[in-house]
DNA sequence: TACGAAATGGAATATTTATTCTATAAATCC
DNA sequence: GGATTTATAGAATAAATATTCCATTTCGTA
């Protein structure tokens, strides 16, 4: 064995190449330790960037970053940046051969299944786009900006689109109240006049949930519902309705489509109560 | 107004090229239809690959696939290649200017809204098939079946992540706990040899949520993570790591990116248990 | 402060990669 | 079935990019 030389070796996987870069912070000198800092932070620039781009970014000249990559090992930024394509290139070798049968069975390996639920979320977006409108959308908005209070609704595979509103709702300062399934027998007697209902509910859907939207909708108050199916309850009494389709892969469905939609209204809400729009 | 042109202008976002894609498959000629088909299925490798790798992968010639370029409305490969590269280059704000930029932009309609909501889902997608290994996510779905018990553990946006995965697993009969905010200072105590934890953390990372998958870590729990960050706390002692990046519109992010992953992992991991794969 | 060693940035060069051109092969129309 | 348009593949060229070299600066040490 030779002597301990710090690289000498080409890094092998990205985990090589992250020790390497924690490692030379202390000893790397002052150009080299930008490199690693900034490329520490950004290594999913690396595989679409040149190396005048990394090296501006990281604030030192192109020769410079060319002599970090290869203080880690590397022969130059095009054997590192190769190491850091290939977590991409690898990722479905061939997936053409299998076109047409995307049954979820034994031969589908998990990367398979990853770039089937990825080619669901792109065609619900897409499919998006057809079943909300542009003034339905506004309409709902601003119904919904004029509330006291948003009380959100939804069960099951709901309750995370929900809740994911109730989060961004908070944030963005919005008064807004998420109803959990414990809470939701007597919840009626929290939701006033002025107050509206954004209610979720996917096919098969809850009784719970509709059963409290309509006892608000027969006090009086508005509301709002999200569903995925033309026969959703809610259609019968909500004021206005949100359609949003998602894509199944072997019976199994995301929620790319819903909560793109639901994050988009709450941000229009809080853009209208800000008095712009 | 004029009609729609279906070509001529050159695509701005990914969703126009993901409609021009499918458009184009029924009147493009052989060899570019072969393109269309390919690069429909493989939208993340265009930022990664040269002219000469995704013609071959096509199966054609590079001047054929220059030619699919220009009939998609490009100058040629680099301009195309520039769309789906920006989607890793661009810069994403600081918390702190989300509302400033709102305001900023709102005299967009809420429909235009949703259409850049939608384009952030496209980029998304496009991006967790570049940060996401598929031999990576074998691994961590290979680990998580086979524990006794699944705890999930997730805080402000990465809640929702974690109950829909909870939601599924639970459909599917996987154990799996969910760790609220409340119980989790004495969460510790429950969560045993055998099982594992499934933490998901996005910036700025919550403290509860590094500490308890710390303190399981510390006793031997294997430990997965889920992040949209390069610096997660998590990646200094989890088992393995799972990178979801979600671009976003005027510092809003949806959970598309998360979600896809974790329904897919969760779907895995029952695959798994089945015996088949 | 003066010396040597190490580090730096910009310019020169080599390599890779995109793009265009052209001869040949299909397809389409009359 | 022949003429004309359109598509195709490979070779030639143009552009972009990585890499090396070297004069100059900076740093550490005596």
């Amino acid at each position: 064995m030779t002597a301990p030389q710090t690289s000498a070796l080409v890094p092998q996987t990205v985990t090589e190449v992250l020790e390497r870069l924690d490692a030379g912070a202390d000893i790397l000198p002052k150009r080299l330790k930008q490199c690693a800092l900034f490329t520490r932070r950004h290594l999913h620039l690396i595989p679409v960037s040149t190396v005048s781009e990394m090296a501006r970014a990281s604030g030192v000249a192109p020769s410079a970053y060319m002599r970090f990559c290869q203080a880690l090992g590397f022969s130059g930024y095009s054997e590192m940046q190769g190491l850091f394509k290939a977590q991409v290139t690898d990722f479905r070798p061939d997936y053409q051969d299998r076109l047409g049968n995307l049954r979820f069975q034994a031969d589908v390996g998990t990367g398979q299944l990853l770039a089937e639920f990825a080619e669901a979320g792109h065609k619900s977006l897409l499919s998006l786009a057809n079943s909300v409108t542009n003034e339905g959308l506004d309409r709902i908005a601003r119904g919904m900006a004029q509330a006291r209070v948003i009380h959100l609704i939804g069960l099951r595979r709901a309750y995370a689109v929900v809740s994911s509103m109730a989060y961004l709702l908070d944030k963005l300062e919005v008064p807004s109240s998420l109803h959990y399934a414990s809470g939701m027998l007597n919840a009626s007697g929290t939701i006033f006049e002025g107050d509206v209902v954004f209610a979720a509910s996917f096919a098969p859907f809850s009784p719970e949930t509709i059963r409290l939207a309509r006892e608000s909708s027969d006090r009086g108050i508005k509301v709002y519902g999200l569903t995925d199916s033309d026969n959703c309850p809610l259609s019968g009494f909500a004021t206005e309705m949100l359609i949003a389709r998602e894509d199944e892969v072997a019976g199994f469905r995301s929620l790319t489509a819903s909560i793109t939609l639901t994050t988009t209204l709450a941000v229009a809400i809080k853009a209208m109560q800000s008095g712009v729009d």
